[in-house]
DNA sequence: CATAAAATTTAGACAATGTCAAGAAAAAAA
DNA sequence: TTTTTTTCTTGACATTGTCTAAATTTTATG
């Protein structure tokens, strides 16, 4: 993926061999991996690279929001590359984790309250496919 | 605790002097604490308790809905002895986890996916604890 | 270019969190 | 009581994440 190169550049990010390997793995994957199966994919490529490079690299991208970071009871923060705003739901039966679009609920408004100024929110469900109906492509 | 050994009765739990410690700690208390934290509490009172009956203490209340846990980024789960449906806003500038009633965010409406049957959801939002009064018009 | 400075990467130790299995102890049942 | 079931413990292990100091690479400077 060549525009990954642009991307990093566009945050501000020096793109070395090693981040661009990250990036590659990780754009595009709408999987939810962990930091731990993001560096299992790497060293594919990049046999030597160690998990603290992964794991700074991952730091960097989430602080440069090229990605989001979720923990949602799965034990390991998961990864985005998904980073408009959306929700999560978490499957009750097979624990596999699916991209909610923002539109798809309908929420009445941002939250407001009396003594917080919200930067970010976002819902997290759990619950099981329904058993008949069209499929969502996962 | 005198009612803690009914709440366990009523939800099917045999109340053992372990089981009453964890919940003597744990009920009331509206810190969120981690696993490992309420371990320490429980040791003032039982030193000998190991950290895996603490564990599976824990395991057992979530199961039988006594307690909530979450996971909030924060690396460990917490424990929320609060079970009645909620939000939670984190402090970016603390990391301290607020409560945040049901009726205190106007949803529109419950999350209806088309191919999913929610059986819970709740918001988290990230945000700051505001320097003056109210500034926005609800 | 040569050298210095800065940024990146590494290894590996360490810490924190969570899980598991096998046996001991306690409680309940027979 | 004896037997059976449940609970609890120990301690090892796995997973997840952080940190530091040194080595390497890249960039900046003379």
């Amino acid at each position: 993926m060549e525009n990954a190169r642009a991307k990093l550049r566009s945050a501000g990010i020096r793109p070395t061999a090693h981040r661009l390997a990250v990036a590659a793995r990780l754009f595009g994957d709408r999987t939810h991996p962990t930091a731990d199966r993001i560096w299992d994919g790497v060293r594919e490529d990049f046999p030597a690279i160690s998990r603290a490079t992964v794991y700074n690299t991952l730091d960097l991208f989430v602080e440069r929001k090229l990605v989001l970071r979720r923990a949602l009871d799965s034990g390991a923060a998961v990864y985005d590359p998904f980073t408009e705003p959306h929700h999560h739901l978490v499957d009750e039966a097979t624990g596999h984790v699916y991209d909610i679009p923002w539109g798809e609920v309908r929420l009445g408004a941002e939250p407001s309250l009396k003594d917080f100024d919200v930067s970010e929110f976002y819902l997290v469900m759990r619950g099981r496919r329904r058993a008949a109906g069209p499929k969502r492509k996962s």
